[in-house]
DNA sequence: GAAAAAACAATCATGTTTGTTGGTAATATT
DNA sequence: AATATTACCAACAAACATGATTGTTTTTTC
């Protein structure tokens, strides 16, 4: 099979971009979607390492080959997961639309899907598990800033009226991943997302300051 | 020591009150507080049964005896909740005081207490266990249905909107567990809940029908 | 007070999860 | 081409949870 030789003047740590560290990488890529499915599919605290490995495809030696034990692993999907709810976000909000209803349906959207999912999987499983907060922790409340300052950068001219800024943003949270959460317990009427969903936008509008406008 | 005889004409399965009866009774009620004290404590996945042998400050062979598995200790620990989730809900709606006020504020405090985390534990373990779901999905829905059901009543001039209704209803439940949910996962600013009560008052007022005034 | 039953405790067998270790095949380096 | 890495796999031992079994101590009933 073509091997690809560099020649490399023997600089130690030189970072030259192996061929084969590809690989590497890919199966560590593979090891942790597998993971990140299994918390989807399973749960947190049933993602073990034998059904993460058997997800993947692979033995279990092989993944702690890549990974030194089970949590550096679920380190790395929880790091992953964050990279991915970081895009998200940055889609949605990088439209050039910045209505409020496109706003709103956009973080709908990103909040029914499977990343949500499986933060929340692990935001709750967190609040008794010491360890794991230690390392998610972090993560959301990097994404709750980066929020704030987003919404800060699309309505400037909000910035007069803090308290109602600051109301809007946590009323939207608070009601949207309310509605998410219910959706994955059993507890959500889906018949009422709309009509919620569009009162939730008046709601915001009327919190609005007035635009150069009558 | 004393002993209360009954006597008793040997009807066989005779439903007599035995006074030891009560003892059964009574461990059989401190393992269920255990139980429900272990799942908010560790969790559910971590709510094993030597823990709960531990908190209960008895062996796990006297669990075992009282419960003839796991699940079956599970099961009337939830049903437990159940019960107590009812009973502050009617000590909620049975005031004699019915503003929107005071009945948003009884049920955030309900909602606010440890019940309802044990509830949240158990709903998100139900979303991957199938087996959990089963006996736990029944008492979610029959308390939505009190829910409403208590609702009607307390609101009787309201029924000839049922759209509104039903929007302030949804509305109140996602904004109020959303903000108990975000607040078990390290996700809710307290200064915050203020301000989102006010204004979920406020807006449920805004809903409701005018009643005979200007 | 003796027999029967129930409450309680301790131990065992089984299955899972976890991290470790010894080994094989493929790839990289010289 | 020889050697050293690296990817990968299989087998293992410790820890833990589960339900079953056996034995002991109270209560109850007659």
């Amino acid at each position: 099979m073509a091997r690809i030789a560099i020649k490399t003047t023997k600089t130690a740590p030189a970072p030259e971009l192996n061929l084969q560290a590809a690989k590497s990488a890919a199966t560590r890529a593979r090891l942790i979607d597998a993971t990140i499915r299994c918390i989807i599919k399973y749960g947190y605290s049933r993602t073990t390492t034998p059904r993460v490995a058997e997800e993947a495809g692979m033995s279990r030696g092989a993944m702690l080959h890549h990974f030194e034990n089970g949590s550096a692993l679920m380190q790395a999907a929880i790091a992953e997961l964050h990279e991915k709810r970081l895009r998200a976000f940055r889609q949605s909000a990088g439209s050039t639309i910045h209505e409020v209803h496109t706003l709103v349906r956009a973080y709908w959207k990103q909040i029914s899907g499977q990343t949500f999912t499986a933060f929340h999987e692990l935001a709750l499983a967190s609040r008794t598990d010491k360890d794991l907060a230690h390392i998610l922790v972090p993560a959301q409340e990097e994404f709750r800033v980066r929020w704030y300052l987003q919404a800060i950068e699309l309505f400037p001219e909000w910035q007069g009226d803090r308290a109602r800024f600051d109301l809007a943003l946590a009323l939207s949270q608070n009601v949207l991943e309310g509605m998410a959460i219910n959706r994955l317990t059993h507890g959500l009427d889906e018949r009422m997302v709309e009509p919620i969903l569009n009162d939730l936008e008046r709601q915001i509008e009327a919190l609005k300051p007035l635009p150069a406008k009558a």
